[in-house]
DNA sequence: AGTTGGCACTCGCTGAGATCGAGTGCCAGG
DNA sequence: CCTGGCACTCGATCTCAGCGAGTGCCAACT
């Protein structure tokens, strides 16, 4: 079947181009990997191949290289799982277990990533809107000066001061307090901001004392809740991978060096990232940016199954070791999860 | 007085080849400054700098590149303070008063530093050791698990979760947290400490019960309070203006873009930044480290006068426009201070 | 129908001159 | 001590020929 072999020679273009970063000519390939044909062979596969737009040739007489529908269709269909060397494994499992709070994950994470693929590394921090209230804490600092702590089933802890015109009395902050547990304690986000809201014109008519306490907490508790700061943190890693880029460096070196400090548009790239255990490949002009029509990026979700915290992958030049790197990213995203399942 | 001469020759050749980026000959020194000698002159005086090392030609028929300790003298007797336009004071001023927080003030600074110099920016967090322990708080999360939470004058907080084996009575709690309070509120790092650190042995002998969470929880105390992570942590911005170096990439864009990673090294470098005020400049291969010696360091430090919390700067080429980013760099840490100051 | 060897052709890459010109060093005269 | 003149250096640029990897096509073969 001559199809299978079209494809197989394709394959062999895609690989060998991304090893030697060369144009690859038909005497090679024929040479390289066992395809039991003559060079004039594949050469009027290559010529179907073209027509089809799955490579093309940089000048008339060089050789043939992918274009993004090829490397599509290399990671569609002609990608096999590769699993990860032990060493890899190990490497993994020992760099991630000494990990000691949330923020140290993602660091480690970002690096890992970077040295397993090479490539530049993108984390982002699990999101607050699916974890749930584990804990909210006022503290005193001055009668009039109150700090209001949140803490998260993802192990976040976020803080805020909140300024009060007149005094607090102890007996209200601490029925302000039991209160604010009673409806936030185990709720998930929006629920919790739901039921706090809930809470502030009722106080208001009843209890003067604590109205205005009571307004400025929740709006504070709210606030922290729903911040989209803290929720679109990334954590960037291995940019001087970048460096190998070589050729083509204004062009595509200069937009992604931008990128990687618009944490938004970072977001975007990683954005659609399916759910845990999917890895998503976005090749060259696939993505939403125009000036990275040469980088390609590959994410994958993590957290637990039923609801994707946040996401990770790397970004790199279209022209990368796909099955190589999509293993690497998978197992990242794996590894994170289970030890953030743990904690 | 041919010395001054000498001296304005260099000023020109620094000035022209910061600008135009190409060796300068003397023909085109004589017509774009005002000096009112021949370019034979301008030859001997530069023959006699080149002697003196001040100089250099890249090839025989070349014209002359400033060396580092022709960039050295230039910095340190050339220079004179070049005051930043109106526009940029008012854009620097915009820009900060917007920050919400302790980590939105250095985000900010970041980014503003990397945009009036158009170089890679470096900020270091606020160091802990200047500061003093505004309030301590105890979170029994369940009877077992203990939140510290930890605030110092700075505004920062840290938190540590303590794991004991036993749970804990609600009066031992209280007693521990008044206690902690007593000791450490108000005190410098150092001296709460020490301070702390008295409360075991004592504690261990008398009360039985809350013997393990006083150690526990006062480690954690303790461990925060010196923590060497956050203790270092800095901020990297403008790492795209990297891509502005154009010629010798590998030789020295490759080496920074590591050394962008590792903190440690970053902070090496802002290093030795002498007090609030005073801009220090590294020139070279005058820094610590081999691979960045065509390199230069912009820094200096920021907070109050008398204790200068952590430093600031920038990281460029050799060939930078020191009196305009030396101006830079100053006015923004002055701004930064005084945001601290009034927060 | 599909495969293969042969063959002419294309075209980027490389290296050898040849040329240009900015810049220099030096010297003799002001 | 400054200046104009002059010969010289040498990197940068251009051209041009030759090379060779690679192609497309065609006729022959299975």
């Amino acid at each position: 079947m001559q199809e299978d072999r079209r494809l197989a020679v394709l394959r062999a273009i895609v690989e060998d181009y991304v090893s030697t970063e060369e144009p690859v000519g038909s005497k090679a390939l024929v040479e390289r990997h066992g395809l039991g044909v003559s060079p004039a062979t594949v050469r009027n596969d290559m010529a179907v191949l073209e027509e089809e737009g799955y490579i093309t040739q940089p000048h008339t007489s060089a050789g043939r290289v992918p274009t993004d529908k090829g490397y599509r269709m290399f990671v569609d269909r002609l990608t096999t799982v590769k699993p990860l060397s032990s060493a890899e494994k190990r490497a993994i499992s020992s760099f991630l277990d000494g990990a000691v709070d949330l923020d140290d994950v993602v660091q480690r994470s970002v690096r890992l990533l970077s040295q397993l693929t090479r490539q530049v590394a993108v984390v982002q921090y699990p999101t607050l809107s699916s974890s749930t209230v584990r804990h909210v804490e006022l503290v005193a600092l001055t009668p009039e000066r109150l700090l209001v702590v949140l803490i998260l089933s993802t192990g976040r802890v976020e803080q805020r001061l909140v300024e009060l015109s007149s005094p607090l009395a102890d007996d209200d902050l601490a029925t302000l307090r039991s209160r604010l547990l009673l409806v936030a304690t185990g709720q998930r986000i929006a629920d919790a901001v739901a039921g706090l809201r809930a809470l502030v014109p009722a106080d208001d008519a009843a209890v003067q004392a604590g109205a205005e306490a009571t307004g400025a907490v929740v709006e504070a508790l709210c606030e922290a809740m729903s911040d989209h700061r803290s929720d679109h943190r990334v954590a960037v890693g291995g940019a001087a991978n970048l460096a190998r880029y070589g050729d083509s460096f204004d062009s595509a070196v200069r937009p992604l060096l931008e990128a990687l400090e618009e944490h938004v548009v970072l977001l975007k790239l990683l954005g659609e990232a399916g759910s845990s255990g999917m890895v998503t490949v976005r090749i060259g002009a696939e993505g939403p940016y125009e000036e990275l029509s040469s980088t390609s990026v590959v994410s994958t979700g993590y957290g637990p199954e039923d609801q994707s915290l946040a996401a990770l992958g790397i970004v790199g030049p279209t022209r990368m070791d796909y099955p190589g790197t999509m293993a690497a990213v998978r197992a990242v995203a794996r590894y994170v999860t289970r030890i953030l399942d743990e904690a």
